[in-house]
DNA sequence: ACCCTGGTTGCAACCGGTTGCATTTTTCCC
DNA sequence: GGGAAAAATGCAACCGGTTGCAACCAGGGT
């Protein structure tokens, strides 16, 4: 069975109080207990046990860190940045997965079992119902990837979806492209109509242009493909350059193209969002908008770790810039 | 603060006893009892506390998932089956990235202070000495993805790399390619070891083959693109054929190709291994084959379960059969 | 009415730690 | 060397639950 604070305390021939002391840093203990102490615990091979502690101390170093995305290849990338962040501060994800029917236990109430220290979502398509149940379970949350607004009612950090797609915009009329689109993924998602507004607000302020625009029905490679598809199908000229609202999307609306004998960039120009790892592959290229992640995400580990601290802080919305990756769907420029 | 036990109880007006026996089930309570406590701990809004719960029952439903790899697409698809796998039975996963550098807490350490239940570790290039530290603790191990062996020391559930490697020789040897290579990951790697000896026992068998191989210095795109570019400008004319050791080594082998101005699979074949859910985009296409992940991961959390229930069973080793996935990187038969 | 049985309940000890407080030991200064 | 302050230590209660045990209760059989 497990060795606990007894079995040391017996063997180095000291109270519990005294190991446990050792344990705790800034606690009062004598080099020479410490010593004996540490020395008994190797022996046996002592492991503190965090939840034993947690009762009186509670704190567990856990965070919840929950998502509903599992699919799009950026959140391997936004899991990777996610757990280093966590750990590099010495605290654990214990890592929900939205994605099953929610047939199973509710995870909110399954979190607070589980006394975790904070929450953090990362997701830009969760309803907004299911962000403000954790919120109300009183766990300090923060929303990676959530909306910005004025005065939001959890802590969210994201990329400026807006002023992004204002960018992606800004790169297509930098083309010269007269008839510009956005081929965003699901109508209802909020970062599919920011992008979409930024975008739509950006080609107005330029003359001569139109736009238009169109959503598949998720953000993936297959909800792209046969969006492009309908697209090329449909009876109205295809536009000049597309702004899809995410790398995947565009990879799809590619593959459309490409069957199609439509040259990219030569005939149709497309600039994607996200920059995901396979975004630079060369076979790939793709000319796209950069979210930077790594930055999010550490301000997010931090935010909530500020949290921890202060429960009672006033909820705060932060926006990160994006910038434009130019590679080989959009032509070179002038 | 949070509600607790005893709260319920005085709520409702019994022991704290007869609110620990309606949360747990088996245990005796009349029907009377069970309708005050539900009340009063609805009311109050109750979670029970899985640790302290815990500290009696010796189980927190805790499973240290633990992987060094978060940079594969197929880890995406890798971490979504295991998550849902874990939370369908009723326990939730601690997520470990190895990733960094190793100055961090040690990880068994770690997850024993963190009462782990079990630790189902997902990685086919993890050092022998680490996953055997993760053995020596203790704690229920099942390793996915780890070198089969008739004497396991740990419980080990992977595909039979061996036999996935004689059937891509095979799918190269009925296009009568002459000249065949495995393109593989790093040379130490267990699992390319396997997928070669596979390929080059069943080239064996074939007259008048040749074969060669080569290393990639990574599972990665930039580390085949590399490896590809080198062959291409050896001296040595390129084979008919590549077997290579992962789906993102052969689409980086085709980034070297395509700009070489080499045709796959008119000029070259590539067949590749994993199918992750990339290979099957259209512009991707990759024939490739493919491990039955869900099969693997599935069992992977049966067996650990076994093992959390009968810890004095002797550690398995289970083999996996793959399949090949034709599609458009080879030519078709016949 | 009496005894027995089987289900229900509360008490109290325990799981593995932490911590306030009182006591003992050490250190420091004169 | 003596005395006071500071540091170290142990005791015991507590964190939020579980569980063996004994007491209790209702009902059935005779």
């Amino acid at each position: 069975m497990a060795v606990t604070l007894k079995d040391v305390a017996a063997r180095a021939g000291v109270s519990r109080s005294a190991v446990s002391r050792t344990f705790t840093d800034g606690a009062s203990v004598s080099a020479r207990t410490r010593r004996k102490v540490m020395e008994a615990a190797d022996a046996l091979g002592y492991r503190p046990s965090v939840f034993a502690s947690s009762l009186t101390t509670r704190r567990t170093r856990l965070i919840g860190l929950v998502s509903d995305n599992f699919r799009n290849p950026i959140f391997l990338e936004v899991f990777d940045q996610f757990t280093r962040a966590i750990q590099a501060v010495g605290y654990r994800p214990l890592l929900v997965n939205l994605g099953d029917t929610e047939g199973a236990t509710n995870p909110v109430e399954m979190l607070q079992s589980y006394s975790v220290d904070g929450v953090l979502i990362a997701s830009s398509t969760l309803p907004a119902e299911t962000v403000s149940e954790f919120a109300h379970s009183g766990i300090p949350l923060v929303h990676t990837f959530g909306r910005y607004t004025n005065s939001p009612t959890v802590d969210t950090l994201a990329v400026n979806n807006e002023r992004c797609g204002a960018l992606a915009a800004r790169a297509l009329l930098d083309r010269d492209y007269k008839r510009i689109a956005f081929l965003g993924g699901p109508e209802e998602a909020t970062s599919t109509q920011d992008r979409m507004a930024g975008f739509l607000s950006e080609a107005a302020s330029a003359s001569g242009v139109s736009t238009s625009v169109s959503f598949a029905s998720a953000y993936s490679f297959a909800a792209g493909r046969a969006e492009m598809q309908r697209l090329i199908a449909a009876d109205d000229a295809l536009a000049e350059g597309y702004f899809c609202g995410d790398d995947v999307l565009s990879v799809g609306a590619m593959s459309a193209l490409q069957e199609a004998g439509i040259q990219v960039p030569s005939d149709v120009g497309i600039i994607g969002f996200n920059d995901m790892a396979m975004a630079s592959w060369q076979n790939i290229n793709l000319t796209t908008v950069h979210q930077p992640l790594e930055e999010i995400i550490g301000a997010s580990v931090n935010r909530l770790l500020e949290l921890l601290d202060n429960k009672e802080a006033t909820p705060q919305s932060r926006l990160f810039e994006g910038q434009v990756m130019d590679r080989g769907t959009l032509p070179p420029l002038g």
